[in-house]
DNA sequence: TACTATCTACTACAAACGTAATAGCTAGTA
DNA sequence: TACTAGCTATTACGTTTGTAGTAGATAGTA
């Protein structure tokens, strides 16, 4: 199992997702932060013998990939919402979720065509 | 602002949520990980420090409250990981959240109600 | 009163985190 | 060929985390 990624690395890990790769030069970029250089390659470093990212030459620079998708980094974060915060109450979540002030109604009217289709598929 | 909760710090928490309060001893009993008492301690002393616990003398002993609710520190959590992982998309995240195999469909019908209540308020 | 169990306070310490400076390599350019 | 810009590799270092031992206080008990 690959070690859980810290926050910071969270941050790097966005850029990468978001953009599909980078070099360190794109990824500090991509960072909101003003981090240093040298300090972002220090953390895709660290990232790689993780395994959580992986990286080929390009030129004289080294292009990084992810080797963790979002949904699997996701997947355990949430869990360990969901039973720490929430007691394991999907509800409980959602409601929180939902209660956000800038949630659109549009957005609310997807969500509950996706709960639909999981209610249907489940009682078919 | 209160310094993030680590995740040693949320099992903490966890157990003081769950049981209203706790000693030290309490504590240790309710987590699941065999840790020392004279860490657990220290934990909750640095919890205290940062502001997410306090105490009152209970005989001989400290008995612990929270200071930070589950929804606060849920909150930031969740905004975390919507934001870094699921690009801000609660479609997204509610998606992964229903994925899960163990969601029952009176789960998922709790949730529906949430869900048209939420849309009424917002669309009256 | 002396002993013991039970607490907190203090101290320690290795490992991980976060951040960064600088050395050293290399390909292109003047 | 000499220089320079742009990379990676190496090294460093203060802080925080996670874990725990032990000293010292104290209340109950024999």
């Amino acid at each position: 199992m690959k070690p859980r990624l810290t926050p910071r690395e969270l941050d790097i890990m966005a850029v990468l997702w978001n953009y599909g790769s980078g070099t360190v030069n794109e990824v500090s970029e991509g960072l909101e932060a003003d981090i240093a250089y040298s300090t972002v390659l220090t953390m895709l470093r660290t990232l790689e013998t993780k395994g959580h990212v992986r990286h080929v030459q390009e030129g004289k620079a080294f292009r990084y990939f992810t080797e963790t998708a979002p949904e699997e980094a996701g997947g355990s974060a949430l869990d360990r919402l969901l039973t720490k915060i929430y007691q394991g109450s999907r509800e409980l979540l959602v409601t929180r979720l939902l209660a956000d002030e800038d949630v659109s109604a549009d957005e609310l009217h997807r969500i509950r065509e996706l709960l639909d289709d999981r209610i249907e598929e489940l009682e078919r």
